[in-house]
DNA sequence: CGTATAAATGTTATGTTATAACATATCAAT
DNA sequence: ATTGATATGTTATAACATAACATTTATACG
């Protein structure tokens, strides 16, 4: 699941996270209009976080978007409902493809191949963390800069 | 020391804070000048997280400095050396107070005082999760948006 | 001392990211 | 069909950040 930084057959992947996000808007009455769908395929053409501004050239080369609200208007929809991530080191969008309630990923940048990559088992560590002092934790960011072992092109065991 | 939180006698925490960093200089030869310096004594004057525009601003009061890059330039030196953080979910900057070498601090955001906070126990986490994936970390950000103990106005065993 | 060189600051201009505010259109329920 | 909610269209501007180059200041060393 996690390992978008291996080679794989990203068609299959990207065409079953967007079926999962049209399930889950149908379940949850969410209406994925053509601008918002638009979005998700962009982001989910690959594994790389965009920029507002390159998903609204995107957008706006199919005619759909043209002007700065309509991208950001469209990607936050995308982020209230997990579909993607904002990825604040970057102040960019990455697809999201569990699209399963609430969820806390930890991201993880190439700084290499600029892939990202998420993983979910952040949710009760913020708690955790934030127990001791006392804090209560809303809403967590946990995002790593570095290097994925394709581009170390190390084995695993490394 | 973390619980910027609660009510504590801030002259001398901004004093002391100012005053490590002040020795960390000399030791390092780095070279805190008075832009610099005055950067780092906005932002201690309260835990708060301060946009780069405000600090010019203040810069600008004093008649240090008056364009944007010079305030990102005092930044920059404070952040590169550990003297303070950039706060990434809110494009802003705090002080730190442990000078001390590389540390990867956990942020903590009240959404209510807007008092930023900071913990230490982040660095070796990173390393852990990131290890699962082969994934191997340069940079770590953690920071959870919340509710300190003191705005929620609760007991400590709450 | 004086001059070379590195570091810091000064300045112009512009690039990049994001939203406020308000108008119009579309959808969904009665 | 009317209404109320949701989404889209549009203008304008706010907020954050840096590239590129000129000038000044500090420091090192002959």
């Amino acid at each position: 699941m996690q390992n978008v930084f291996a080679p794989h057959d990203h068609a299959s992947c990207a065409q079953s996270a967007l079926t999962t996000v049209e399930r889950a808007c149908v379940e949850r009455g969410l209406r994925l209009t053509p601008i918002r769908k638009r979005t998700l395929e962009i982001l989910l053409e690959g594994h790389h976080a965009l920029g507002a501004y390159d998903v609204l050239q995107k957008l706006s080369d199919d005619g759909l978007a043209d002007k700065p609200p309509m991208a950001y208007r469209a990607l936050n929809f995308l982020v209230e409902h997990g579909f993607a991530h904002r990825v604040e080191r970057l102040n960019a969008y990455v697809a999201c493809a569990h699209p399963d309630a609430e969820h806390t990923p930890a991201l993880w940048i190439c700084k290499d191949c600029h892939k990202v990559a998420e993983t979910a088992q952040a949710a009760e560590l913020g708690q955790r963390l934030g127990q001791d002092d006392g804090f209560s934790v809303n809403t967590l960011t946990i995002e790593a800069e570095g290097s994925c072992q394709q581009c170390r092109g190390e084995s695993s065991d490394d």
